[in-house]
DNA sequence: TATCTTTGCAAGTAATTACTTACTTATATA
DNA sequence: TATATAAGTAAGTAATTACTTGCAAAGATA
């Protein structure tokens, strides 16, 4: 195989990582069906990733500054609430649709790991689009156009649900699904429990 | 270890699968694992099931006929759309808190496995699902008490994630959990959106 | 009581796993 | 241009996997 740098290469591995969780599932993520995936051999992989284990936490890794970071973006930009909202939900779609094995790697492999750090990642990541979609709520309350009596926390856990039923969809539907239609079918829900 | 008959066995078997994908995670769910949990060999493991597949098959045909089973009968009732959505609601959140590894399974193992019983079994248990629930939303609708613009495929959609969301909460929660109060919050925000 | 089936175990099996080793070759730098 | 380093491979490794085999003994049935 052609010489390409260890950047371009880590990129294509977890790529890889992903498509193969998504097309075969995690018990078929082996570094056999890896190397095969990208057309190289199994020992070139460790010469861009220590272990295995390292592959996948630099792709949580990934999620935390890419997609945490792009929600975070839009939850404390001075936008209206409803806005915010609706660009925090497509965002979401849209990012889980574009790396279509990231649900499942971080709610099955990941959530049951004696690593530690992969723990804390995992809990930081649920926890942050909790916490970052409560403040849009907050503010929606603040500001007088969502109705104050919304209990916040448990509409912040019903939210975190969307994700993996866009998941479910996807895997059931066979890849033929609209992500704007499921966005915006969901931002209609959330305002019909948040207007007053 | 004591002579027991096969229906105990297999039970003693199922139980601790789940146990052990909610403990230790999928990836450590081996016939030696399995063997130690229960404290018996590993070859008097396959004495009551023919292969691992089997064991799992086996509890996605009892999740079908137990919890789909009941989750029927409940949206099939002649109580008031509202008691009926409680009692569906209360239903799979008491299922999934006393069957603790049977979310993660369903979702991960077996969404992707090759075996094409196992695939379709899965598709049933999700879509009677969301046609269970759906019933109940319609027939609120028919009766008049909830609001005719409610997109019922969308909210039945949403629905699904909060078994999902549950489970985030119990692994990171790390068992400290209300199940009642869950259930209880939920059925508030349902309510919200279909209420007039 | 005699026999047959069921349930159990210890010690295998071949296949697969993540990862290593020894060696080659391309590329950047001195 | 010479040399060091980075990136590649084929062929290993020990450990683990699901499952089998051969044999013992408990329990049911005749």
């Amino acid at each position: 195989m052609e010489r390409q740098n260890t950047d371009i290469r880590q990129e294509q591995i977890k790529q890889a990582v992903l498509d193969i969780i998504y097309t075969d599932g995690l018990k078929n993520l082996s570094t056999r069906n890896l190397a095969n995936r990208i057309g190289m051999s199994e020992g070139a992989i460790f010469r861009h990733f220590p272990t295995k284990q390292d592959i996948i936490l630099s792709i949580i890794k990934d999620v935390q500054t890419d997609f945490i970071g792009q929600l975070r973006k839009i939850a404390n930009s001075h936008m209206e609430p409803e806005v915010r909202l609706e660009k925090f939900v497509c965002e979401t779609v849209n990012y889980l649709t574009k790396n279509k094995g990231i649900t499942m790697l971080l709610f099955s492999e990941a959530s049951h790991n004696n690593d530690v750090s992969m723990k804390s990642s995992l809990q930081q990541i649920f926890n942050n689009q909790k916490k970052l979609v409560s403040k849009i709520f907050l503010d929606g309350i603040a500001a007088g156009t969502w109705d104050e009596s919304v209990p916040v926390e448990s509409l912040a856990m019903l939210y975190m649900g969307i994700p993996v039923s866009l998941n479910i969809e996807l895997i059931l539907s066979g890849g033929e699904f609209h992500a704007d239609n499921f966005c915006n079918r969901m931002m209609q829900l959330l305002l019909k429990i948040l207007n007053k």
